[in-house]
RNA sequence: GAGCCGGUAGCUCAGUCGGUAGAGCAUCUGACUUUUAAUCAGAUGGUCGUGGGUUCGAUCCCCCCCCGGCUCACCA
């Protein structure tokens, strides 16, 4: 028994010492005095950046005579106590307000409640403001309730949180201490909204197409599969939206465009998670070039509306989006990055032993076509720093593109880079049915030599096509890789809210 | 999947050529009615990522594993 009595008292000791234990205390202490700790009883009038936003330009005269009462919800970051008054900052939404709490104003029971709050509380204030003697509005408090009673410390207030894992994994904290990543994710909200309006305004159609397939079709990507119960079928999560926006084109939506998530099973990078979200977008009536145009207006449209400058600058170096974009051709960007003899472009055996050289792995039995992207990929990607157009593709790798008109070894196709990296990837759409049939044939020939990625087959979409799609041009747009580069974010986790990472160890 | 780097108090970090750890901030107690990382005095706080090995003794050395970052591979 005795050692039992032992026992508590060495807990106590250890709750008294433990932050999460004191605020505990704290939180059955209010209860006790009668006040609610999670009240929702308090409509805020204004947000802080109300506040500022009405007075920058009022003295402290002024501000005394302008008779403006506020009341602020937000919680409280920090705070600087001087006995019997205190400054404390309170963030909400919009911002920060300094709030003035003093035993003067608020009177004793009031002020009493103020001195058992946290920084981490979430609080409801009204008062007037005023000018501090340094200058900065503040808002004097003339009451002040508890809303919500924070439990947890919050990092330091001077180095914040820095801890990368910490900051994917508890997104709230990070958002809650480090004000640029809340804009960065504003920005990100503000750069879809733009985009958005400006297909619109266009006159694109918005739809929503399955995130489920059956067959994960519209690109090359190893996809996750999934199980649906009811109807005992394995479904895919999808890959791309393409085949199902080209089926609304053949039912009359000319004009159409997703926003939306797709889903690929592969290795997780800097700039790659495994879902991440695409425009894609389909015109009828249209050619890969007037997407080039099309695609030029939107970025900088975007831009210029978020931004408000076409001069941007990315880890460091700077970026012009002034169109127009350079355009080259594979085999010329080859040619201009690479060093490359034009007349090895021909030469597959040369080719092979550029390849070579450049340490590329290449299995020997690679077609061509493949074999200039591999050396496009590594002399001249990394390169394409200002904006620019690559095109003229080979057809084997473009499986659901539109041959050229003059050279069927090449497809009507483009790929938009800047900063390095594929933005964006457009062509003027396959439509004829039999050759698509063929190039899906093609591809489950690969398939069966051991291509997991190789396009499915779809015979319903075939069967689309045979209905008619008209002459149509499509394009998607890596929406993570747009605001990384507007945010001058260098991991794509940056522009995602809750990437993806392994389980935390409990 | 491979290579390199990292994981120490709530947060940001230091440290121990092997003798069970420190600072600042936060927290607690006290003082203080215009501060700006407020200040001053005192105090509490750690299974040093997990498991194993070597050792009289491991947070430190060795091995396995877990988690993260970067690079590469795959890809957008």
């Amino acid at each position: 028994m005795a050692c039992s009595v032992e026992a508590k008292g060495i807990e106590a000791m250890e709750e008294k010492s433990d932050i999460l234990a004191q605020r505990r205390a704290k939180l059955d202490e209010l209860r006790n005095e009668g006040i609610n700790p999670f009240a929702n009883d308090f409509r805020a009038t204004h947000t802080a950046a109300e506040v500022h936003a009405a007075h920058t330009d009022h003295d402290a005269e002024a501000l005394a005579d302008c008779g403006a009462h506020y009341a602020l919800a937000g919680r409280i970051m920090a705070r600087r106590d001087f006995g019997k008054a205190a400054f404390l900052q309170l963030q909400d939404r919009g911002g920060r307000c300094q709030v003035y709490v003093a035993q003067e104003q608020l009177g004793e029971d009031a002020f009493a409640l103020y001195r058992k709050l946290d920084i981490g509380d979430i609080v409801g204030v009204t008062g007037t403001p005023f000018r501090t003697k340094t200058g900065e509005l503040s808002l004097r408090a003339a009451s002040l309730q508890l809303l919500t009673k924070s439990i947890l410390p919050l990092p330091e207030k001077w180095h914040g949180l820095t801890d990368v894992e910490t900051r994917y994994r508890q997104r709230y904290l990070d958002l809650m201490v480090n004000p640029e990543v809340r804009e960065v994710f504003k920005k990100r909200s503000r750069i879809v909204s733009a985009i958005r309006d400006y297909m619109v305004a266009h006159d694109f159609h918005e739809v929503e197409t399955p995130m489920m397939q059956p067959i994960a079709g519209g690109a090359t990507a190893r996809p996750f599969v999934t199980h649906h119960n009811a109807l005992d079928m394995t479904l895919y999560l999808r890959i791309a939206p393409e085949l199902y926006l080209k089926r609304l084109v053949v039912g009359g939506f000319d004009r159409v465009f997703e926003i939306n998530r797709n889903f690929r099973n592969e290795g997780i990078s800097i700039r790659h998670n495994p879902e991440f979200t695409m425009m894609e977008f389909y015109q009828a009536y249209a050619t890969y070039e007037d997407l080039m145009n099309f695609t030029e207006k939107l970025i900088c449209h975007v831009a210029q509306e978020v931004l408000g400058t076409l001069m941007i600058s990315y880890g460091g170096q700077p970026v012009d989006l002034t169109p127009p974009w350079d355009r080259l051709t594979v085999r010329e960007a080859i040619v201009k990055y690479g060093k490359v003899d034009p007349a090895v472009l021909d030469d597959h055996a040369a080719l092979l032993q550029v390849a070579k050289k450049l340490e590329i792995d290449v299995e020997p039995t690679i077609g061509h076509g493949k074999l200039l992207l591999e050396v496009f990929e590594a002399v001249a990607e990394p390169h394409l720093w200002q904006p620019t157009f690559i095109t003229q593709y080979p057809t084997e790798v473009s499986p659901l593109s539109r041959k050229n008109d003059a050279d069927p070894e090449i497809v009507d196709r483009f790929e938009l880079y800047i900063v390095g990296r594929e933005l964006a990837n457009a062509f003027s759409e396959l439509n004829d049915p039999i050759d698509q049939k063929e190039r899906f044939l093609a591809q489950l020939a690969e398939k069966e030599a051991g291509d997991e990625e190789a396009h499915a087959m779809d015979e319903d979409y075939i069967r689309a096509l045979e209905y008619g799609l008209p002459p149509t041009a499509g394009e998607g747009i890596g929406i993570d890789r747009l605001v990384m580069l507007l945010t001058d974010s260098a991991s794509i986790r940056d522009v995602i809210l809750f990437p993806q990472l392994r389980p935390e160890k409990q």
